[in-house]
RNA sequence: GGCGCCAUGGCCAAGUGGUAAGGCAGAGCUCUGCAAAAGCUUUAUCCCCAGUUCAAAUCUGGGUGGCGCCUCCA
């Protein structure tokens, strides 16, 4: 399998230093405010990642941390009055839960920095042993970037070209404008920690060197996060661990792409962030998880309400075949004869050459948009036997949903998700089920008496509403007319 | 100012050397009392110019237009 590497902007082969081992290393969220869809797109994309690795036959080790102290944090904490952990842990806890509601599994290991402090210090402090690092006379400690030869290599920057980007009010005690902080000294009212340096905690970008190389390890195979870290926090994390290790950090880089909104950089400063909460609140997990993934990993997923009733219509339709799958189950279950249909057969592989294509997850659905018509044609084939069509559509219905698991989808039950998100509309719509119910009813009436203008009178006036009446043999049912 | 990314039909979006996946919207058809759902059919030569090649959306150079990073950010 291919995997595209940021630090040599190409699609490489995959080959695990250890195989079947892999370790793989995501940065996570600084908890300093509720995670918001960007979060969402970073853990569900590494979250695949992992789900496929693991499919391949790999061992995957992930982590994911949380950084737990910063300036955010401890300002948010002051004005609060409260303790910063206490702040943070109460941070974490909120992000685990929607994260989970989001249907994201947890990484092996979620350290805090907070729980890294020693292992922090003691990188630190081996960095100014070896000449890379040096303590500044108010307590301060900063990596020395020129002492790195390689500075630059992940974002493409010479640091002699960075001098005109820097910002013009060097820091006191900074030797060099692009020097950055391992370690900040305490200020007034700020949590703290003893080290060589006096009080004080640690910078941001060394807990994610500290943290990978105690959980995984000097080297791993994979690193990710989203494209906004590679300058500079993932070319920090290179500076700092391979002046310690004298080994090459990552094997692979592998950056997400980040969430516009309307067309517009989502971002704290501009403060247009969608909440994951906010988002699950109208949207069900997996449309936004679709949605996300229904780009390429690495691009730019812009957000807008079209896109999210988009999405919702797709998984509507995926859904709506299974459970008609799964109605026909009911009258004639499945038996274990053997199922020989070349279109089963085609539907494994080509979902391996997809995702096998640097997580091709857009070209995965385009695949099962093939497979749900197939699945649509068997179920109104009239001429293929009973039996065997129950058990070409459970055999292919059980295909896909333990391979679009991987992509953390189909994870529902197909009766459930229709009824909920039914539901939602009808509350949105201002409609009951028994309104509805008495106005088919009616119509049904109208029909046997062939007034049929009366009949499309009342399909007209649900239709105003916002339902749609589908008539069969079976009877009438009704849909909600945004979800067709 | 420095570095980098992108540019595919009305819209969204795969495809990185061999003559354009998929979805939405549109049109036609099957089905239907009429509809709807579902299915079938149908719609592009890939921003512009020049070059390399038997062959380019895919490689090279130039241009134009978006965007990102250089400051906290997934």
């Amino acid at each position: 399998m291919k995997i595209h590497n940021s630090m040599s902007k190409s699609k490489e082969e995959f080959e695990p230093m250890n195989s079947p081992e892999v370790k793989m290393y995501a940065c996570g969220i600084t908890v300093y405010d509720d995670c918001h869809i960007g979060h969402a797109k970073q853990a569900v994309t590494f979250d695949i990642i992992k789900r496929y690795l693991t499919y391949k036959g790999y061992k995957v080790t992930y982590v994911r941390n949380y950084t737990d102290v910063d300036d955010k944090i401890i300002a948010r904490a002051n004005q609060l009055g409260i303790n910063a952990l206490e702040y943070s842990q109460d941070r974490i806890n909120e992000v685990d839960r929607v994260m989970h509601l989001l249907g994201v599994k947890d990484p092996d290991v979620m350290p805090k920095a907070s729980e890294n402090i020693e292992n922090i210090i003691e990188f630190v402090s081996s960095l100014i042993e070896k000449g890379y690092a040096y303590p500044s006379e108010r307590g301060d400690v900063y990596y020395s970037v020129k002492s790195f030869p390689g500075y630059g290599k992940l974002s493409k920057r010479n640091p002699d070209d960075m001098i005109n980007g820097v910002r013009k009010d060097v820091e006191e005690g900074k030797k060099d404008p692009l020097d950055f902080a391992l370690w900040k000294s305490a200020k007034e009212g700020e949590i703290s920690w003893d080290s060589p340096w006096g009080k004080g905690r640690p910078g941001w970008h060394i807990e994610c060197s500290a943290m990978n190389h105690r959980y995984l390890g000097e080297q791993i195979d994979i690193h990710g996060g989203g494209k906004d870290l590679i300058f500079p926090h993932h070319e920090n994390e290179i500076a700092q661990t391979e002046a310690l290790t004298g080994k090459r950090f990552a094997k692979y880089w592998i950056h997400n792409g980040l969430i516009t909104i309307d067309g517009q950089k989502m971002s704290k400063s501009l403060g247009n962030s969608l909440t994951v909460k906010d988002a699950l609140a109208k949207y069900n997990k997996e449309v936004i998880k679709y949605m996300l993934m229904q780009k390429h990993y690495s691009s730019t997923v812009d957000i807008n309400d079209a896109e999210f009733l988009l999405a919702e219509k797709h998984m509507y339709y995926f859904y709506n075949t299974l459970n008609e799958i799964n109605k026909i189950l009911k009258v004639i279950p499945a038996n274990s004869d053997a199922v020989n249909n070349e279109f089963l057969d085609k539907i494994e592989p080509d979902f391996v050459e997809a995702m096998d294509d640097d997580f091709n997850t857009a070209e995965a659905y385009a695949n099962l948009f093939a497979i749900m018509k197939y699945l649509n044609t068997v179920i109104q084939d009239k001429k293929i036997e009973p039996q065997t069509k129950s058990n070409l559509l459970n055999a292919i219905k059980n295909k896909i949903i333990n391979l679009y698991n991987i992509l953390s989808v189909f994870e529902e039950n197909p009766e459930e998700f229709i009824d909920d998100l039914k539901n939602k509309y009808l509350t949105k719509l201002n409609i009951s089920v028994n309104e509805i119910s008495d106005l088919i009813s009616q119509r049904t009436e109208a029909k046997q008496n062939k007034d049929y203008a009366k009949a499309d009178e009342i399909r007209n006036e649900l239709d105003n509403k916002g339902i749609v009446l589908l008539d069969s043999k079976d009877g009438t049912v009704w849909n909600i007319k945004e979800l067709q």
